[in-house]
RNA sequence: GGGCCUAUAGCUCAGAUGCGGUUAGAGCGCACGCCUGAUAAGCGUGAGGUCGGAAGUUCAACUCUUCCUAGGCCCA
């Protein structure tokens, strides 16, 4: 007879394979159907509300695996926080303005572009940005990440376009706002101000001249060693006809300089650099008369080489030691680092050079001359009145306009900003920083050196692609428009036209009927060029969605975005909302790594380690992208290589197939008609329940602090180690032998029922495909997705603290047992542990615990018969070394193999009808 | 160059309430073996770490300090 029949083995279709990049798309297509989202919100209907808000990716290109890494856990946190009883609302938004867009369309539109009038190139960007939200949102949702993508926010849409006036227009009015010059790309021959992206580098050829700013006479004076001869510092410059607009020269705060009498006067340089400037002048013959710190020399005062003003000796970081002179030209006017000294120092920042690149009126001497045709005229100039040490030609990586190719030149013009000190923001902003949680908490340093340090907010951006600056000048007066009542008017305008309303109208159009100059009265008004800086778009995010979709509210619970945005995102937020709100617009910042290769590096195009997620989700599913987002911690970089995404599919496979073997031997299991109550179990079942409380503790208090990875490593544990390797190792006897109703089977069955159900619930945040695939073959009733679930609740009446130290007790034993049981079958005594009888002495306190449970401990150690003995009776044995003092001999078992059970037994073999049974089988085939 | 951060077995992570104390742990992977009634599954045993490197503080440091190296983000 087949006594495998006979058997109660596992079944189910829930399929051992996974095919995940196959059946995925099916269960999104079910979520849809169902209306999943709308159904989460209905269930959260009451509860509190979970609120984190979603930093808008801008809508440019396929997402790539660190926003799909933001994207998962945002998910992960939102499922988690509506699983632990809140309403986690989501929705996701895009932002749409901004140069690398408008970037692409130049490109697409090419000569075109030429003839296009603004609001037709707008057209062209918000179209180009559509098309990329359509794209991004289908990547992001087959992603799993559940929210309101048939709603999201777009920063172009006309209401929040709107809704960025009126933000602009609560800061005019509170006179944060400012305007003052910053130098920026300009190319001359296009006419137009360039942005970082749109300059390219290309050897050119420029002057290399070595310049003397004669020291004045009485600051001369200070020291003698200088006073007998003209002393003069020596500056070094790629660009002449940038010496009209010196105001400074710049010294590194901690290099030495030098003077050297060189003969008839006295140069001073850095020390570091005397002689390779000596070598370059050809001057052998030179002395050391003194050695300054370049504290000493601060504020020392030199006059302009050929103008009659002041050139100021000041401190900065950025000069270095590779060439020159080791004391920098500055001109405030005309370069980053050069301006930024002018912010230090208050120095004014001068630019005499107008749209064409030609110098203005007040230039003495070169008037009217384009500056690079001036180059070679200033340093004319400079040789007629003898300050030219030397000149040379250079050729050096320069600026230069991506569309037309020439030489740009760094050109400030009027800009407007928000003032980091007007209305304290800096310092109000510094407080409430103190006042967010940062997660990881070295956030908070992070962003707080940030605003302590940074200049005030440009918002002026000289493009096509954004939202105007909605102010206008009187052209009568210049003064300036910027009244509530102006800004009010245009900002209804945008809701019903958009901001392109703004580019269609004339000002008289824009301005509301009756405006008049405050200044002079009059009524003839130019209206502003710029457009905001794309920062103040998603910056305002929180008045133009949370303040404005009625389920959402200001301050957002959470901002979690990648550590960039200390500098990005989070900082624009709270500037905006510290700046209107006087709060900060959040009340917790969470921020993750950067997704880096195997190696740590990070992953480009040149190093060819960069992978999509496409590729993954393809070979693997976007399950096992979750996986991943999840098992990393995301705090530090997070590694991705082959080898990973491998591991994490055998992970996967084993926790799945852990779930399937659970699932299949709840086959003939009705939870509601089979169920054991408690007090009925065995006690082994009873102790799974006691480590289940184990898990949901340990799960639930990860997920509550956002440490993903503690999930994925507990559930991967709890799944290999506490059910795999232990609980259903020992609970296949039962299952399988037991006749089907009887209790002891029910037993396991009610425990395994309750495991399955609270490892579904556990790891639906991050396997969301898995848990509901495998939900719909849970037994009895339940809910229609297991995302509409609460997670299980940790359980105190499941808690039995003597019997866990009895089962720890055990399970030392039982770790001890099978080292002896893998000695006994290295020397060929057995093979399987069936074939085994296992004898054990115990050391005193232990025997008394487990004295009398020998068929117990049979089944936990999975051999056919054990005793308990006294060490005396032992001849042999492998002394314990989890449970010290105990002495474990293997000897093979008595009596014959069962043929239905495979434990051997002495009373196979009694019975007549079943020749090759033991009596258990006996028994359960043969019911009384 | 500056700000912030990271560096524990091949891989992913743990190393008690941020201020040190017995032979540094887990899972995976690997090797070897068992099983063939979870079977493109399951079980067992075992080998793997001078805790990035070097100094220092201390009776005692993976845990504190400094420097260095490598890597990341931001800025210059």
């Amino acid at each position: 007879m087949d006594y495998k029949k006979t058997l109660n083995l596992p079944q189910t279709s829930f399929p051992m394979k996974a095919n995940l990049s196959k059946r995925e798309p099916e269960i999104l297509a079910k979520w849809d159907e169902s209306r999943l989202y709308d159904l989460l919100r209905k269930r959260g209907k009451g509860r509190q509300t979970y609120i984190l808000h979603d930093g808008p990716p801008y809508a440019n290109g396929h997402i790539h695996l660190g926003t799909a890494l933001n994207k998962i856990l945002k998910d992960m946190i939102i499922k988690s926080r509506q699983m632990s009883g809140l309403d986690a609302i989501y929705v996701p938004g895009w932002d749409c303005h901004g140069l690398p867009i408008e970037h692409q369309v130049d490109k697409e539109l090419g000569e075109r572009k030429q003839s296009m009038t603004q609001v037709e190139i707008r057209r062209h960007c918000r179209r180009y940005a559509e098309r990329f939200i359509d794209i991004q949102r289908q990547e992001f949702k087959r992603l799993g990440v559940l929210g309101e993508w048939e709603n999201p926010y777009l920063t172009m849409a006309y209401p929040y376009e709107a809704s960025i006036a009126r933000e602009l227009g609560r800061f005019f009015s509170r006179g944060g706002v400012i305007r003052s010059k910053k130098p920026i790309y300009w190319c001359s021959s296009c006419q137009t101000a360039l942005a970082e992206a749109e300059v390219e580098y290309h050897d050119h050829v420029s002057p290399s001249i070595y310049v003397k700013f004669p020291l004045q006479a009485e600051e001369q004076a200070r020291y003698p060693e200088l006073a007998v001869k003209p002393a003069s510092v020596l500056i070094w410059t790629t660009t002449p006809w940038t010496l009209p607009a010196n105001l400074a020269i710049t010294l590194h705060p901690d290099f030495a300089y030098v003077a050297v009498d060189v003969g008839g006067e006295i140069w001073i340089v850095a020390e570091g650099l005397l002689e390779s400037c000596m070598k370059a002048f050809a001057i052998q013959d030179y002395t050391v008369v003194k050695t300054f710190q370049a504290s000493h020399l601060q504020g020392l005062k030199c006059r302009h080489p050929f103008l009659e003003r002041d050139s100021v000796l000041i401190l900065g970081g950025h000069v270095t030691l590779e060439a020159g002179t080791g004391c920098v030209h500055t001109a405030p006017g005309h370069g980053r680092e050069d301006y930024d000294m002018a912010l230090e120092y208050g120095l004014d920042v001068y630019s005499p050079v107008d749209d064409n690149g030609r110098f203005t009126r007040d230039v003495d001497f070169f008037a009217g001359q384009y500056v690079f045709d001036a180059n070679r005229n200033v340093t004319a100039k400079l040789k007629e009145v003898g300050r030219l040490i030397l000149e040379k030609e250079i050729s050096h990586s320069y600026p230069h306009c991506w569309r037309c190719k020439q030489p740009v030149i760094f050109r400030a013009t009027e800009q407007w900003f928000i003032s980091m000190d007007k209305n304290d923001l800096r310092k109000n902003t510094l407080d409430w920083i103190e006042r967010v949680e940062w997660i990881p908490s070295w956030g908070k340093e992070r962003i707080r050196n940030m605003i302590a340090n940074r200049p005030d907010w440009c918002i002026s951006r000289q493009r096509s692609w954004g939202v105007p600056i909605t102010v206008f000048t009187c052209k009568g007066c210049g003064e300036l428009l910027a009244t509530p009542e102006v800004f009010d008017h245009v900002v209804a305008l945008f809701e019903k036209e958009g901001a392109d309303i703004w580019f269609e109208l004339t000002a008289q159009e824009l301005l509301p009927p009756g405006a008049a100059c405050t200044n002079c009265g009059g009524s003839d008004f130019e209206k502003e060029k710029d457009i905001l800086d794309v920062w103040f778009d998603s910056g305002t995010s929180y008045a133009a969605v949370l303040e404005q979709r009625p389920y959402l509210s200001f301050p957002a619970d959470m901002y979690l975005e990648g550590s960039d945005q200390h500098r990005g995102w989070f900082h624009s937020s709270l500037l905006a909302a510290v700046g209107t709100r006087g709060m900060a617009p959040y009340r917790s910042v969470l921020t993750h790594g950067f997704v880096v290769d195997g190696q740590g590096y990070k992953m480009s195009k040149s190093l060819g380690n960069v992978i999509a997620p496409g590729e993954i989700i393809d070979k693997y599913g976007a399950e096992i992208l979750r996986l991943w987002v999840a098992a990393e911690d995301y705090r530090d970089d997070i590694r991705i290589s082959p080898d990973i995404l491998k591991r994490l599919s055998e992970a996967y496979r084993r926790i799945r197939n852990t779930t399937r073997f659970l699932l299949g031997n709840l086959n003939d299991f009705d939870p509601h008609r089979h169920a054991v109550p408690y007090e009925q179990m065995e006690e082994l079942d009873r102790f799974a329940l006691h480590q289940l409380q184990d898990l949901v503790k340990k799960i639930r208090s990860a997920y509550d602090r956002f440490e993903f990875h503690r999930v994925y490593h507990a559930l991967h544990n709890y799944c290999v180690v506490d059910l795999s390797a232990f609980y259903l190792d020992i609970l296949k006897d039962r299952l399988y032998i037991s006749s089907a109703a009887s209790k002891v089977r029910r037993s396991a069955q009610t425990v395994l029922y309750e495991i399955v159900t609270a490892l579904l619930k556990l790891m639906a945040p991050v396997l969301s495909f898995t848990a509901e695939e495998a939900w719909l073959y849970l037994p009895g009733s339940r809910g229609e997705s297991v995302h509409l679930e609460d997670f299980p609740e940790e359980n105190p009446a499941l808690r039995d603290a003597e019997l866990n130290d009895r089962w720890q007790t055990i399970l030392a034993l039982r770790s001890d047992v099978s080292r002896a049981l893998e000695a006994a079958r290295q020397t060929k005594i057995i093979g399987h542990p069936l074939d085994a009888k296992v004898s054990v002495a115990l050391p005193e306190s232990v025997q008394q615990m487990l004295n009398g449970s020998e068929e117990l401990l049979r089944s936990v150690f999975i051999v056919s018969q054990v005793e308990l003995r006294s060490a005396a009776e032992l001849s042999g044995g492998v002394e314990g070394v989890e449970v010290v003092g105990a002495k474990i001999e293997v000897s093979v078992a008595t009596g014959e193999k069962c043929e239905r059970c495979w434990v051997h037994s002495e009373s196979v073999g009694t019975f007549k009808e079943d020749a090759t049974l033991c009596d258990r089988c006996h028994n359960i085939l043969n019911p009384a």
